[in-house]
DNA sequence: TTGAAAGCGCTACCAC
DNA sequence: GTGGTAGCGCTTTCAA
């Protein structure tokens, strides 16, 4: 069996309301008593019984995660670091892969105190009877009324364009999926339209390359109908990390030099671009930011929720530019 | 608030320890009152409180299970059927992507009744003071004495093979990750020799061929190989899902006819098969199968726990073969 | 500064 | 068949 606060009791000859006081680090205690009762508690091996602490104190200071349905390196990357960042709080997560009604379902039997939901999971579900809840991505119902964090992928697109813009790149094309009815892949490529207009470009319409798809292939394939092209551009911009891959390996394979032959910017800022066939300079919301934010709002939520003051809010984060040396002055 | 058994009880018009025997089917209710209570509790949504629950019974009906930190589609697919699987039964599964110390301590915290570890997390690990624990796939140190589930890898190359050699096949190719330390893409390419070996082919060492690697790139370029060569093999093996989508793909940019111009089998017993550019006939344990027996034997496992009689043991499940179209006979 | 006691939601036992 | 009640391990008043 395992010890508890009433072993430690007995042998420390307090009661042991003391004794969880003292674990507790309550500055009702003598630090004499406390001290004391700390070193027999470690020396019996106590582990705290979480059931029964969260029984009474009515909070788990678990954070429950919805893992999206939709694989990509770039998502696994944020709930990982989502998971570093939340250990380092007194709070722990779980995962669950279910659906998201199913996943709500099991974290309120859980009694999680706050959850993170993936606006990729798209179901339709019933959040009404759920624990704090935030969730990442564009949103596709503006009903709902829980917080949301997304990157802003427009000013994104700005950036990127505005730096190869400012090497003096006039011909950009963009490489991404542009046939999605995903609102984040809208996002992008009605940015970037936006971007090279804002800055005075003329905005060719063959350059809009459609990959039809997320993966390294699509990104692979849609390179080649660049290459069919007689007035080629002088830099891409690369949808999403995968794509870019692709793209990266399709210039490979023709012998073609990055970034004298091609200038490219990347789509998703995660430490991985550095690793890549060639390290590619990136745009977008460094992950581990992502991550902070997102832990820091839902902990936030979940404890300002206690005084039943839940504002909705939508947080835009400001995407950065991450300069390797895919990049250069178009060859006159 | 929570709506919990009092209040179904106060509802109900009867007492809460009724209601407690009703909804946990107890046969000493009345069938007449257990269903009215049934249908009330499921009115007013009642969720029952696992933190109470597991504190008397001193048991939680969770199972943890460690994110397996390799990324594969096949991975992912286990996880998930494991977890469909568990939610059919009275206990529910969370997920940690922490490395293997870390979970471990996080589950013990949450008193888990039983852990399911990927022997892919390979870490270093002190297991001493957990619950129930069992792993998939080939473990790397036989001195731990937990239960192990792991597909029959030789056996299912030599089912492969007996196949192809049936079809009149003589020339068959292997391409895979040759280069891996992982015990598992080890077995499997042992596994192939031998089963060549048996069924008295010829092995042309030209026809082991090295992804470097279990992407469907590595497979892509792999094929490439093959096509160089001049004596070329009538049948494929691929090592793995990620990689027959590679090679299938490397087919069809050269308008190769499959199964005419090259017979392939695939490792990998997963319904995606059916979905790929060109369905395969594949090879392995059936994943709900693995599925089923991964969490028939970590229940069995922690309920015979209880009686103090673990008894380590390693199971080599059966593969199967599942016929597509994939696989002909060969030209003459 | 410490101790006693109530009670979180539930299961399981014993009475009726 | 049903109800009453003890108690799982802990936190949190309130009293001493």
């Amino acid at each position: 069996m395992n010890v508890t606060i009433k072993d430690i009791a007995n042998v420390a000859g307090v009661s042991y309301s003391t004794v969880s006081k003292a674990l507790n680090n309550s500055p009702l205690v003598k630090e004499n008593t406390k001290r004391k009762i700390i070193k027999i508690s470690q020396e019996m091996g106590y582990k705290p019984n979480f059931a029964a602490r969260s029984l009474v104190s009515n909070q788990t200071k678990i954070i429950g995660l919805i893992w999206p349905t939709i694989e990509r390196i770039v998502l696994s990357t944020l709930v990982t670091e989502i998971s570093n960042q939340i250990n380092k709080t007194s709070y722990s997560m779980i995962l669950s892969v279910d659906p998201v009604q199913t996943s709500l379902e099991t974290f309120r039997r859980f009694q999680v105190d706050g959850i993170i939901l993936f606006e990729e999971n798209n179901d339709e579900f019933d959040a009404s009877q759920s624990s704090a809840l935030l969730s990442y991505g564009v949103t596709r119902k503006d009903d709902r009324n829980y917080p949301k964090i997304d990157p802003n992928h427009e000013q994104a697109m700005h950036m990127a364009v505005e730096y190869l813009a400012m090497l003096g790149h006039t011909q950009i094309a963009y490489i991404g999926d542009l046939s999605s009815i995903d609102p984040m892949q809208i996002q992008k490529y009605k940015g970037f339209k936006k971007a090279i207009k804002q800055h005075g470009l003329f905005l060719n319409e063959d350059y809009l390359i459609d990959t039809e798809g997320l993966d390294w292939y699509n990104g692979y394939t849609a390179t080649g109908k660049l290459f069919k092209m007689t007035n080629r551009p002088t830099a891409i911009v690369g949808g999403s990390y995968d794509i870019s891959g692709g793209i990266i390996r399709a210039m490979k394979e023709r012998k073609l030099h990055i970034p004298n032959d091609f200038s490219i910017i990347s789509y998703d800022n995660v430490p991985q671009m550095a690793n890549m066939e060639f390290p590619l300079t990136s745009i977008g919301v460094p992950v581990g930011e992502l991550a902070a934010e997102i832990v820091k709002s839902i902990i936030k939520l979940v404890e300002s929720e206690e005084m039943n003051s839940i504002d909705v809010y939508s947080n835009k984060m400001m995407p950065k530019l991450n300069l390797r040396s895919s990049c250069a002055r178009p060859r006159l």
